[in-house]
DNA sequence: ACTAAGTCTTACGTCAATGTCCAAGTTACT
DNA sequence: AGTAACTTGGACATTGACGTAAGACTTAGT
């Protein structure tokens, strides 16, 4: 069939028909393949399928490959994590902050998805894969290039490395509630504490 | 043959004759199998063949299957950080100087193991984990208490949150390395100062 | 130099996952 | 109510990894 990659981009490219049920089983498959490969990289499609509810001919009618449905996951993951982004308005208030409140709403809050960070397909091309961390990179870099020049965040410290550090303490601290050691209000009130601490400019 | 789960048993049980060139083959596997698995942990049996420099049927002949030879590299990687552990000498200085100790001789210097953290087989009973892990993490809980006792570490923070951040800082350090955006030096440069700012008491 | 231990090549059987096809049944739209 | 879109179950070819086996060859130890 048609593949859903024409779907998320803008301007519907060709007039196709599309059903109320094809469309809620596609994100029953990628909300299923996030679920699921979250906890088992190499899960099977038909593990994907069985955890969406539907069989796993109905996978291969909107994704003709594997391949295809872990490129799509990965952009609406990237598109989601963008959304979140912008909504925690990374330009107001102190960065260190917005740093904080990055990680609640993009990490914490919304499942955490590590699989994202090392799933790295050997058929994906380089150029591909900035050009999809590129607009997440650019907001985060600016945020910690801006906090530094207020003197929020300590400008000693390399911008790589702040991110780097920050995004290992909230997926850290998702890790902590998935394993049930931590609540969700934990996790966020020591973040809070913890990312100061360690950007902050010593005194 | 004979599996090599006898060999670092301490008094050999089976007065097993084990020719040089087995025992070199060996670790080459485990050596291969190590770092192979660091970057794809779905990485076939030739594969680490192949990176050891020997024969698929070489690899079976030690190991009897994959699962056995999963089950031996974890052992000989957790007695390994155990070996470093011990080497770091938690029980000496500032406890905040320890862990960076600890990250400088147990990750970023030994190969950052990432995959031991997400290789969790199936097939693996708690119970072995549960034994295997308790070693490491009673040595660690015991250096934090104490620095919290000592007032160098936050009493304030849960000690399994600490160690988690350290960890993942630790990890996160060994990343960048091995994504070539820092050099060594670097690495432990930032986690020096990084590491005692999460973990100090505020003043 | 002899011998046992170890390795290599080739080959084979099994099994699980991928991807394809089709025919029959459901479900959504108008 | 009618039709196209969608889903489903069964069946099948293909591929790749696992594990096993046997014979020829090479290497280490004494």
């Amino acid at each position: 069939m048609t593949t859903v990659s024409e779907l998320q981009s803008g301007p519907p490219p060709s007039p196709r028909r599309r059903r109320a049920d094809a469309l809620r089983s596609i994100t029953a498959i990628l909300d299923a393949a996030t679920e699921t490969l979250n906890r088992r990289s190499e899960a099977t499609i038909e593990d994907i399928a069985k955890a969406a509810g539907i069989s796993r001919q109905t996978v291969y009618a909107h994704f003709p490959s594997r391949e295809a449905l872990l490129q799509a996951l990965m952009e609406r993951v990237t598109e989601q994590v963008v959304t979140a982004i912008d909504a925690a308005d990374l330009d107001t208030g102190p960065a260190d902050a917005a740093l904080v409140r990055l990680l609640e709403t993009g990490w914490v809050a919304l499942g955490t998805n590590p699989f994202l960070l090392h799933l790295t397909l050997p058929p994906i091309d380089p150029e591909q894969e900035r050009e999809r961390h590129e607009p997440i990179l650019a907001r985060l870099e600016r945020l910690v290039v801006r906090g530094q020049e207020q003197d929020e965040i300590d400008p000693q410290l390399p911008v790589a490395w702040v991110l780097s550090a920050t995004l290992a303490l909230g997926h850290a601290a998702g890790e902590e509630v998935r394993a049930g050691r931590m609540t969700p209000t934990e996790a966020v009130q020591v973040l809070r504490t913890s990312i100061p601490r360690l950007v902050r400019p010593g005194r």
